[in-house]
DNA sequence: AGTCAGCGTGTTGTATACAACAAAAACATT
DNA sequence: AATGTTTTTGTTGTATACAACACGCTGACT
C-alpha cells in the first residue's frame, strides 16, 4: 500500500500520528537522531517532515537546541473553538445547500436511533465525520487547511483529557440531532444557530475536562 | 542585519519575494539547481525553503519532475475574497474595540486629508497596513496565518494586473473613510457592514482588471 | 512509416560527512 | 567554597555525493 509513498511522507505521517496520539506528549523534547533511529531513515526525510510539522504548529524547532512538541494550554481551547465557531456555522449558512440530502439523512438516522450502540471511541469517529462533512461543504482550500490544523489540535486535547463521560455523550447526541433536523428542513439559519450552541457547550465541556485533569494531576502528586 | 539569519530563512524570503513580485511568474517551472546558483547556497536550505513555500500554496513540488509556481485563476479571486469577507468584518465586529483609538485616528487623518498626495504604490502600502491592522486585532495565530497566505496571493494579483486606475483609487479611499468613520464612532456593526461592501467592490474591481488583462493579452497576440 | 524497447539526460529523493553553535561539564584560580 | 574559563558533548545547519525515477530520444525491428 505505502510502497510508492516517499520516505518523507512516511516520516511525516508517522511523527504526526505519534504527536496526535500523544505518544510524543505536549512539551517533550525530540531530536532528529532519535527519530532517525526509530523510523530507520536518514535525517533528510526526517527534517522534511519536521519542517512541515512546524508549519502546522505541532512542533517548534529551536535552532541548535532541539525540537519541542507544542504544548496545549487553556488558551489553545479558545483559539481552536474560535475557528470552529467562525467556520462551522458559516459552512451551514452559506454552503448547507451543497450537502447531499442522503448524507444528512444518514447522519439523522445514525444519531436518532443507534447512538447507544456505539462505543465512545466509535462515537468520536462519528462526531468527527459529522463536523468534517459540514465544513468540507466549504471548498476553499485555505479555510479547509486551517480547519485541519485545529482539528489535529482538538484530537490531542481529546487524548490528553480522556474520553467524554457518558452524560456529555448523550447531550452531544441530542445537540447533533437538533442540527441535523434543521438541516433536513433546509433551515440553514437555524442549523447554524444550533451548531453555535453545540460548539459553545462542547467548548465548556472541554474546559471542564482540562480543569478536572489538572486537579487530579495535582492530587496524584506533581 | 541579516548576519545571524540562517541560510534557509534567507532562501525562503528571497524566493518568496521573487514569487510575490512575479519575477518567478505564475505557472513557470523552477529547479533547485538554478535556485542554488542564483542564491549561492547549497540545495539543503533551498529545499527547506521550497518545502515551506509549498505549504503556503505558492509552489507545487512535482516529484522527480520539477517545481511549478502556483498559477492564479479567476477562481483564486473567489477563494481569496471569501477568506477576506469572512475574516475582516468578523475582526471589526468582535475585536474592533481592541484597536487603539490613536491608530484609527491616524488612518482617519490619512484617508481624509492627504490621500491625493500618495502615489499608487504608496497608497497600496497604506491599504495593506489598514487591512492588516484590522485583522491583527484577531490575535488567533491560526486565523492570522491563513490571512497571511491569501494576502500574499492578493499581492501577486496586484502585480499581475498592474496598479489600480485612479478612479478606483478614489473610490477605495472613500470606502476606507466610511469604515474608519464607523470605527471612530465605535459602531462596529456598521464598520463591519462597510467593510463587507468595500471588499465586494474591491473583488469586482479585481475581477474586471483580470478580465481586461486577459483581453488585452489576446489583442496583443497570444 | 510505425511501434516498441532501451538508453540518456535531467530532476528530485535520500544518505551522510562536516560545520557552527549552544549548553553543560570539567577545571583552574582565587 | 565560589567563580570565571576552557573543554567537551550534543544538537541542528549546511554541503555534497549518490540513488531513484520520469521523460524524451534514438534506434532497431516489423
Amino acid at each position: 500500500m505505502a510502497a510508492k509513498e516517499s520516505l518523507k511522507q512516511k516520516a511525516y505521517y508517522a511523527i504526526k500520528d505519534k504527536i496526535i496520539r500523544c505518544e510524543y506528549a505536549p512539551g517533550v523534547m525530540l531530536n532528529e537522531e532519535a527519530l532517525r533511529e526509530e523510523l530507520h531513515v536518514s535525517r533528510t526525510p526526517i527534517r522534511d517532515a519536521l519542517s512541515r510539522l512546524e508549519q502546522e504548529g505541532l512542533i517548534s524547532i529551536l535552532p541548535k537546541k532541539g525540537i519541542v512538541v507544542s504544548s496545549l494550554s487553556m488558551n489553545d481551547i479558545n483559539l481552536i473553538f474560535e475557528v470552529r465557531l467562525l467556520y462551522e456555522p458559516y459552512a451551514l449558512l452559506k454552503y448547507g445547500q451543497k450537502i447531499k440530502d442522503e448524507v444528512i439523512y444518514k447522519f439523522f438516522h445514525t444519531f436518532s436511533s443507534s447512538a447507544h450502540t456505539f462505543s465512545e471511541e466509535e462515537y468520536y469517529a462519528l462526531d468527527d465525520a459529522f463536523h468534517v462533512a459540514i465544513v468540507e461543504a466549504i471548498q476553499n482550500p485555505y479555510l479547509l487547511k486551517t480547519y485541519d490544523w485545529i482539528h489535529n489540535q482538538n484530537l490531542r486535547f481529546r487524548v490528553m483529557t480522556g474520553q467524554f463521560v457518558d452524560l456529555r455523550l448523550e447531550r452531544t447526541n441530542q445537540e447533533h440531532l437538533r442540527i441535523v433536523t434543521a438541516c433536513l428542513k433546509h433551515d440553514w439559519e437555524l442549523a447554524a444557530k444550533e451548531m453555535e450552541a453545540h460548539l459553545l457547550a462542547s467548548k465548556n465541556a472541554t474546559f471542564d475536562l482540562v480543569l478536572d485533569n489538572k486537579n487530579s494531576e495535582m492530587q496524584h502528586g506533581k
